[in-house]
Formats: structure tokens, sequence, C-alpha cells
DNA sequence: TTTAGGG
DNA sequence: CCCTAAA
């Protein structure tokens, strides 16, 4: 829908770009997943029009031109790459070069920053770049998208290029179009490297390219990185979120630094940790290119592990009990838009705190990571874009969507792991981080909402194992113990999940095993306190710690003595049934 | 899954 | 509180 009123906007632009099939499915794409990214992507597009379409293609040829005297030995062409990027962009002020100034060391991070972009925006580019993925390899994305929209220049040329360079000659054209050099062997993966940044170039430039660009770059010059948003804005005006923009810088200075294949993938994964909606862009990134190897490794690799620990994690908030009841499990693709919100409100909240709850109830059967530093990575942001890109990865496919999803998942996983690796934690947490945890907490959340504050209260202990398990104190209350005695009194000793049920049903945080370890207390305290129940106030004496009423514990030690005849000494007045039973609570009763 | 116990 | 053996 929202595409269709974007092609009426820009339909006379569009053309052009509608001519190419795929190029109006990058439109499309992008609108739905982000309406604002791709905005701008369709803007591009359009403006960039017949004639840019041209000054671009020839850029690429003169690329692919330098390129070759690169490989005899000429440098200075890194303005020329950008002006590729640029061209890809949307800008059609690529002609003007003005990355000349640009030093050498900022393409990569432009180029890096234009990929996170397109990422942010959502699988649009995915899709884009999905059709022509056998181009890409050949050579850019965007060579191809212009050589289809117009065949005229030689576009194809630069991907032949590509092809038929050597190493050495792709090391140039590396070192061309990033600014540095590299030692990397792989033919496929410099060829892979240098048309994903041709690529990239197209559909980020809407954001960052553009302030590179003359009017752009004054703003850019102006605010600085951290304004890139605001230049973004202005030529599109659909970028406004700050989100957008910081995750852009941060995603560009990774990039930068990271020369790897993988680039896109390590990069991502340091940048998810802070922004959840780096993930999403992360996922259209991954989507635009092929996998690399080491990529579809490290996905397999996370998938395995997040699926499990997936699944218990689902199944553990059930033992929650009424808590858990709203738990949503979703697709991993809705749970992203949600996701990020969640970490918003969950660093708002405070984090590991709001977490906890939640998941120190999944946790209680196993260890679990630390939730905080899951929650760090959830920055927090995205919002429609996400739900939008969510929507498009469901819809869209079940085969690209999926990838980046998974992209998406390992990486967060991997990222959580590596950091808190202090904690073997097998998998809830970890896994629920990135997708479902968000879900999850929030029912628990509110269920407990009251108690919340309270949930904080966890503790890691260090266990002989070396892993850390988690340790929350929740001190019972007056009100619950004497929940539990009148539970007591009326299921009878033993009965505790029954109990529970009665009378806990509101504590989800008490479990039937802590209403049992809480009455075992509660006896010793009685018989240990008052031998005699004459003494009432003897409770208080004990250590001044006994908020618990004398009362209270008498009736305690009342029930024992019905239900079982606890300690023979203590009981004054023994069952019939007797026997010396210890604690055979239950032999008796009822 | 729920109990009972040990730690 | 956690963990585990038993049932």
């Amino acid at each position: 829908m929202e595409v269709g009123d974007f092609l009426e906007y820009e339909n006379s632009e569009m053309h052009v770009v509608a001519n190419t099939g795929q190029s109006l499915e990058c439109i499309s794409i992008e609108r739905s997943s982000s309406g604002k990214l791709r905005l701008e992507c369709k803007e591009g597009t359009a403006e960039a029009d017949l004639g840019e379409l041209n000054a671009k293609l020839q850029i690429l040829q003169k690329v692919k031109e330098e390129k070759q005297r690169i490989s005899c030995g000429s440098p200075a062409h890194s303005h020329v790459n950008i002006d590729s990027q640029c061209s890809a962009d949307k800008f059609p002020v690529i002609d003007g070069k003005v990355q000349s100034e640009t030093p050498c060391q900022e393409i990569p991070s432009i180029a890096s920053s234009l990929n996170y972009t397109h990422s942010n925006q959502s699988g649009s580019i995915d899709q884009c770049s999905r059709p022509s993925e056998g181009v890409i390899e050949s050579g850019s994305s965007a060579s191809a998208v212009y050589s289809n929209l117009k065949p005229d220049l030689s576009m194809s040329d630069g991907e032949i290029c590509l092809d038929k360079l050597s190493i050495r000659e792709l090391h140039e054209l590396f070192k061309v179009t990033f600014g540095r050099e590299t030692t990397v062997k792989d033919k496929q993966w410099l060829k892979r490297r240098i048309a994903m940044s041709l690529t990239n170039s197209c559909d980020v430039s809407a954001t960052t390219f553009i302030i590179k660009n003359n009017k752009i770059v004054r703003k850019f010059e102006e605010e600085s990185s951290g304004n890139m948003n605001a230049g973004s804005l202005i030529s599109s005006g659909n970028m406004t979120e700050e989100e957008d923009v910081n995750f852009k810088d941060s995603s560009a200075v990774n990039a930068c630094g990271i020369e790897d294949n993988q680039v896109v993938s390590e990069t991502r994964p340091e940048i998810g940790l802070e922004d959840e909606n780096y993930q999403t862009g992360q996922r259209a990134a991954k989507r635009i290119r092929r996998p690399t190897k080491r990529y579809i490794e490290e996905l397999s690799e996370n998938e395995s592990r997040e699926h499990n620990p997936r699944l218990s994690i689902s199944n553990k908030p059930m033992g929650l009990g009424h808590v858990s009841p709203t738990l949503n499990v979703r697709p991993a693709r809705n749970a992203f838009s949600e996701v990020r919100t969640y970490g918003t409100r969950l660093d708002s909240l405070g984090g590991s705190d709001v977490q906890i709850p939640c998941v120190s109830r999944v946790r209680r059967s196993r260890p679990r990571k630390d939730i905080a530093s899951l929650m760090k990575f959830h920055p927090t942001s995205m919002g429609e874009a996400e739900k939008l890109s969510n929507k498009l990865l469901e819809h869209s496919s079940d085969a690209g969507s999926e990838f980046p999803d998974k992209v998406l998942k390992s990486r967060m996983p991997s990222k959580f792991h590596q950091p808190s690796s202090s904690e073997p934690v097998k998998e809830q947490c970890p896994v629920i981080g990135p997708v479902e945890l968000r879900q999850e907490l929030r029912p628990k959340r509110a269920d407990p909402s009251s108690h919340t504050s309270d949930d904080n209260n966890i503790v890691t202990v260090p266990t002989a194992k070396g892993g850390m398990r988690r340790k929350h104190h929740r001190a019972w209350t007056l009100v619950e113990v004497i929940k539990l005695v009148e539970g007591v009194s009326r299921c009878g000793a033993g009965r505790w999940s029954e109990i529970k049920r009665l009378s806990f049903a509101s504590y989800s945080y008490r479990t039937s095993v802590d209403l049992k370890d809480k009455w075992r207390n509660l006896l010793k305290a009685s018989f240990a306190l008052t031998p005699a129940p004459a003494d009432e106030g003897i409770n208080l004496r004990k250590h001044g710690t006994a908020p618990i009423p004398e009362k209270i514990l008498l009736r305690v030690r009342e029930l024992a003595e019905m239900n079982s005849q606890v300690p023979p000494n203590y009981s004054s007045s023994q069952l019939a049934s007797g026997g010396g039973s210890v604690h055979g609570d239950r032999s008796g009763y009822l």
C-alpha cells in the first residue's frame, strides 16, 4: 500500500527505475519494510534518472578503467570509487565527485555506512539484490541494475572486468575502493567485496552519501557524523530518526576497521549489540550479498545454538504458571520489531532487573546468562521500520527472509555468548535475547509488575562447575507466609503444588518447591523457637529476626503436629499414628 | 511433574 | 534457594 503512495509521488521520476523490474521491486520492498529508507531509495533512484544512471555507468566504466590502471600502479582513484558509490546512491551529484576531498579512508566507512543503512531499511536491498545475485557476484549489483536500466552503458563491462581481473588487480581495486590494502588472496572474496561496495553505495547513498554531496556535505560537516540524519532527512525528508543515523555512523566505523570478508557480519555483531536496529539492518545487508563462507558457518552455528535455547526458553516460562500465560511465541521476524522496542524498555527500566524476573523464572532450571548483557544490545529504536521489515521478511520470503533472520539470530547470540562467555548458558537467555526475549519479558513483567522491583535481587553466584547461577532471592513477606500457612492448613503439608495453585497463583515467583522450602523453614523455626507455645514473645528474642509473628509460628507448629507428628520431642501431643517419624509430614494427615 | 531432602 | 533423586 505504502509503496503505491510513493510510486505516485515519484512516479514521474520512477518510470525509469520502474522500467526495470528489479528496481521496482526494490523500491516497493523497501517501502514496506521501512518507510523512511525506502522512500529515499525511491527518490534516489527516481532522481537518478537516465542521466544519472548514465553518469553512474560512466563512473563504473571509469572504475573499471581505473582498476586496470591501478593494476598498472596508479593509485589515485579513490574518488572514482566514491563516485560510483554516489551514483549508486541516488544522487546525480556523482559526477561532481565531491569525494575527491574525502580521504581514501573515509571511503570504506562510507561504504559501510551505506551498507548499514541498507540493512536498516529492511530487506529492501535484499530483495533487490537477490534477483541480481548472480550479477552481484560477478560485479556490483548496482552495475547490474543500471545495466538493466540502460543497456547502452557498458556497465556490464565493470562486472566482467572483476571477473577478469587478476588477484593483484583485484587487490588494487580493493585498495582504491576501500582505501586500504588487503592481503586476502581469495579472488572471489575480493570481487565480492568490491562489488558489494559498489552495490551498497547505491542503497546507502540516500543517507550517508547524500551528506557527502555538496549540499549534504555541508550539513555533514557542520553537524558532523551525529547529524548525518539531518542530512539524509533533508535530502529525502524521510530519515528522521537519530537511531538510524547513529547506527550508520557506528556501522561505518566498524566497517572501516574490519577488513575481513565478513566485514559485514563481523561488524554488525558488534553493532548489533548496541543497536537492535542495526540487526535488522544486518539482515538486509546480508541478504544483499551472498553469504560468505565464514558467514554461513557462523549462521549455522548460531542457529543451532539459538534454536535449542529458544525452544527451551519458550517452554520454561510455562513453569511460572500464571505469569507466562500471555507469552506469545512469534516467529522470529515478528519478534524483531518488538524486540527492539523491548530493548528500549528494558534499558529504561534498568535492563537487567526488569528482564531478570522473567528470565529468572525461566532460568530456574538452568543457569542462564546475564540478561543485562543482552539488554545492552538492544539499543532501542526502530519502530515502524522494524515492524515493516519484519512483515516484509515474513511475506517476502521464506527464502530470503529466513536467511536474514538467521543471520540476526546468529549474531545476537554469538555476541552475547562471547562477551558473557562467563556463563555457559545453555540456552534460553541468549537465545531469548534476540528474538523471544522481549516477548517473554514483556508478559512476565506485566504479571509480576507488582513485584518487578523485587525481582532485581538476583545475584549471581559462582558455581563450582564454573558456571554462574543466578540466585534470585525474594524475601518472604508476612502475607506470603500467612498464605502458606493457610494453604497448608487447608491442603495439608506436602500438597505444595496444590497450595501453589490455590494460594499462590498470583505469585509467579513462588514455586511449589519454594513453598515446601519455606514451610520447612517455618517448621524448623516454630519448633526451635518455642518449644513451649506458651512463649509467644520468644520469637522476637531469638535473633531479632523474627518478623514472623509467633502466632503464625504457633499455627505452623500446630499444623505440623496435626498433620504429622513432628518431632515427638517438641510436639506435646503426638498423634496416635505416631511414630517417631521425624518429618513424616504426610504420614498421617487426612 | 511433583515431592522430599540435601546442600 | 538450588539441585536432584524418586516416585
